[in-house]
DNA sequence: CCAGACGTTGTT
DNA sequence: GTCTGG
DNA sequence: CCAGACGTTGTT
DNA sequence: GTCTGG
């Protein structure tokens, strides 16, 4: 679940809009383009850049006061604390800390010195105490965080759910519907669907992030985040049985996830992690989406509307047009036959909200059919990992053993075995594990 | 003490 | 990094 | 999350 | 089926 999601505003919108729709201030935020910049997409996929917004406070997190700016009152965290420790109870009342008053915590005891700032950080969380650059598939594993995970004290989230929470800035999200699978496990047939609120405003995830240095001291920090999912409500339960947790705008619910004061894990915090109540339109997208590096306003846009009439009259035309060029089997014509819906996307582009700036530099010239990839020629600035390199052939299967003497101790990372299934044999096959390290 | 896990989803 | 298992 | 690859030999 | 890439 919310392994895809709509984001293709850019930072200065997005801040445009938090201050004047949400009041939620925003001190800070990355610049629209240049390196790091968030990925603007209505596909935004893991490993991308988005933004997320939180309080300001240090690498390290809320309560470790080694403070980054605000001159004054480094203390900062004990003052509204102390409340977030285990009761619930009530929720309102008594509680010290500015409990249900107007939220923007403006008038929490050190509030006024929180700052909060919009930031570019990558899908796929990566813990602080990572010692090399984990591929894609490690990243996977930690796009979602499970609300139960955190209610369980210890493992992977520990570090970070008391110190480093954030909410993912997304328009909307995807979900896809299998069907076919009526019981006699037949062929699943995955039907994209897009997930926006009703009221049209921006959705807030529930988010952790962290910062980490790989070793090789120069390096810049980076920053990570993951999307905390629950049990999806009455709403997506036909779509799908996990959702986002999704936390409404300047509510008194998203202050106190974000709230730096809270810095240790409550039964509060844990409260907060529920299906969303709000109300949702859901419906049925094109399965362009499906393809990662595709990227389309039309994409939001639901597949059997009035502005989609057009794409699906151009599908049958372009079609018809197909079969009309004949018997070009071989050829050409079977390498296009993408199979659905293409036809002349562009024409959707228009109708949808600012086309304007659809993606990155790639500038508007489509390259081929009317869905564009996004990439620009190159992999993308600082994106996808540098991976890309030489090919699995031509790299030994290092294992990192041991440098003689010294501090060896660390990384015992696996390389992939370029036999990989052939080697299977042996089933000593344990994959690569990347979340190793020594380092104090 | 050191070594190793630490995660999610979906599918069966 | 923290926690568990041996 | 979905899509797409999944290979070898020999030569540079 | 499993694994990688985006």
């Amino acid at each position: 679940m919310c392994g895809r999601y709509a984001m293709a505003l850019r930072p200065s919108q997005v801040r445009q809009m938090l201050q004047d729709n949400d009041d939620m201030p925003v001190n800070d935020a990355p610049a629209d383009e240049g390196d790091g910049a968030p990925r603007q997409s209505y596909n935004f996929a893991p490993g991308y850049h988005g933004v997320v917004y939180r309080a300001d406070v240090s690498d390290r997190g809320a309560g470790t006061s080694r403070a980054a700016h605000t001159d004054r009152n480094t203390d900062s965290s004990s003052s509204t604390t102390t409340a977030a420790t285990a009761d619930t109870t009530a929720d309102t009342t008594t509680d010290t800390t500015a409990a249900d008053q107007t939220y923007p915590p403006t008038d929490t005891p050190n509030a006024s010195q929180t700052r909060y700032k919009l930031q570019s950080m990558k899908w796929g969380l990566v813990p602080s105490w990572t010692k090399r650059n984990p591929d894609y598939s490690s990243l996977l594993k930690t796009i979602n965080c499970r609300s139960d995970s955190l209610a369980t004290p210890g493992g992977l989230w520990s570090g970070m759910k008391g110190r480093k929470r954030c909410v993912v800035v997304a328009q909307g999200f995807y979900e896809w519907l299998k069907t076919g699978s009526g019981g006699g496990g037949a062929t699943k047939d995955r039907v994209p669907h897009y997930v926006k609120r009703k009221d049209g405003r921006l959705m807030f995830f529930a988010g952790l992030w962290d910062c980490v240095r790989y070793e090789g001291e120069g390096e810049a920090p980076l920053y990570t985040f993951t999307v905390v999912t629950t049990d999806s409500n009455e709403r997506l339960r036909f779509l799908h049985d996990r959702m986002p947790v999704i936390l409404e705008p300047g509510s008194e619910a998203l202050w106190k996830w974000l709230d730096p004061g809270r810095d240790e894990w409550s039964k509060e915090l844990q409260g907060l992690l529920r299906p969303f109540e709000g109300e949702l339109e859901v419906y049925p997208v094109s399965k362009e989406v499906g393809k990662v590096g595709n990227n389309s306003p039309s994409f939001v846009i639901p597949v059997a509307s009035r502005e989609n009439k057009a794409n699906i009259a151009n599908f049958f035309a372009a079609a018809a047009e197909k079969k009309k060029g004949g018997s070009l089997k071989a050829e050409a014509g079977a390498e296009e036959g993408t199979g659905v819906g293409e036809g002349g996307q562009d024409t959707a582009l228009k109708s949808a909200e600012d086309p304007g700036k659809t993606t990155s530099s790639g500038g508007m010239g489509t390259p081929k059919k009317g869905i564009k990839r996004e990439a620009s020629p190159s992999p993308d600035p600082g994106e996808p990992p540098v991976k890309k390199g030489p090919s699995f052939k031509t790299m030994s299967p290092v294992k990192e053993k041991p440098q003689r003497r010294g501090k060896i101790s660390a990384t015992s990372n696996t390389y992939k075995s370029p036999t990989k299934a052939k080697a299977k044999a042996d089933g000593s096959q344990k994959i690569t594990k990347f979340f190793v390290g020594n380092s104090a």
